[in-house]
DNA sequence: CACTATCCTGAGGATAACCTGAAAAATTGC
DNA sequence: GCAATTTTTCAGGTTATCCTCAGGATAGTG
């Protein structure tokens, strides 16, 4: 799991980057400018985003955000308790809201629901790649109607994969989405789950959608 | 890709210089004062730059730097562990830093990441020259409409030449560029793979648009 | 036109990237 | 706590890519 955190307070933006990292991959930005390229060219699964911010109002980033179909949870911090705040800014876009000061447990509380929401929730849960189906609810994954089961890390690979269609992804992305501790293995694991993957996905298929980019990594296509 | 390491310590120094030369070309300075005029006045596309220097601290170093425009990000090494230096090395313009002593994998870590931000920061990740389309994310290239697939050193090569098209380049600009490993034989290498993409880009189609300029070096046009 | 410098091309060996099977380690479920 | 399952490591084989080299083609020059 990948959370951008968009603070300027360079303090706080480290002590949080911190208490999360035991659990996420954590990236600061600590500008606004910053964290808007940032979120726009990056998936994230959750952005954290303060409303105060020198250059850019964290309410602008949030609604260009999802002006541009950046999906991501977006978990806003107030300075203080303002009701007024809290309706402009859920309805900019955000999904939860958290008010200086807080305490970490709150935190990690808020950003596991967030989390957790996203996975149940809206209609993005099914994922479809020609005509391979993935039911992210169901935990149901079929080929032309054919069912297949996968294991954990086989499922996490495929659904990292299927969110990224088209789009070639290297080893080291992979990695560090569906091995989401921070450390650096340089085996071939990637290579070797890409396999276990194939042997259920494709194998039994005519059409091979897992592809190898040699040089760079790999992609699926329909 | 090029990296500048500003350090003292001359083992320190050539230590890294040699895990980083497999990867990168590698420029030393072991005063702060030559790591300083080294910076102004090459582009890097990196800068590690240690925290404590006998003549100029790396603090100022970085601080200068940033208000000369020098946008390479740059990776501190600091001493010891200590959140307050992170905090200032941080302010001061730093994008990352590093405690001593570290392992060279972490290193090389931090460094693809700085590297990595840095190429899907800036600017848009389509390329395009006449009707030849190059997506860098999902290294799919098209002319016409019609699906080309280059091998890794060609896609480098045609990344070079579209960013600069219309611009003659010289095999030595190419062989900087695209062969990034520090060593200076000049075999025909950059003329063979010129060849290669010709044979994708352009043996299929009518109008050919990697263009020989004699004498000086290579250019692509629409 | 003839001469030279520059550029192009094809083939084969070297190397790096990738794949695979099997065994070891870790995790899960009972 | 033990067996079954999943995950990881490792070593070897396979394939794609890369580089070198040598000879042929082409452009520039007097």
């Amino acid at each position: 799991m990948r959370i951008l955190l968009i603070e300027d307070q360079v303090h706080m933006a480290l002590t949080i980057k911190e208490t999360l990292e035991k659990s996420y991959i954590v990236e600061v930005a600590y500008t606004g400018e910053d964290g808007l390229s940032l979120a726009q060219n990056n998936m994230y699964d959750l952005i954290i985003l303060d409303y105060i911010m020198p250059d850019i109002n964290g309410l602008f980033i949030c609604k260009h955000l999802r002006k541009n179909e950046v999906k991501a949870p977006i978990l806003m911090l107030t300075a203080q308790l303002d009701i007024q705040k809290k309706v402009i800014a859920l309805d900019a876009g955000a999904d939860d809201y958290l008010t200086k000061p807080f305490s970490f447990d709150e935190l990690q509380a808020r950003i596991r629901a967030l989390l957790r929401r996203k996975n149940t929730e809206s209609g993005s849960n099914i994922l479809t790649v020609g005509n391979l189906i993935f039911d992210l609810n169901k935990k149901v994954i079929k080929r032309d109607g054919q069912k297949i089961s996968l294991r954990r890390k086989e499922q996490y690979l495929l659904e990292y994969l299927m969110r990224n269609a088209g789009y070639t992804i290297t080893r080291e992305m992979i990695f560090d989405h569906v091995w989401d501790s921070a450390n650096e293995s340089f085996s071939n694991i990637v290579d070797v789950h890409i396999k276990y993957l194939r042997d259920q996905i494709d194998k039994p298929f005519d059409k091979k959608m897992i592809k190898t980019v040699h040089g760079f990594g790999y992609k699926i296509e329909a």
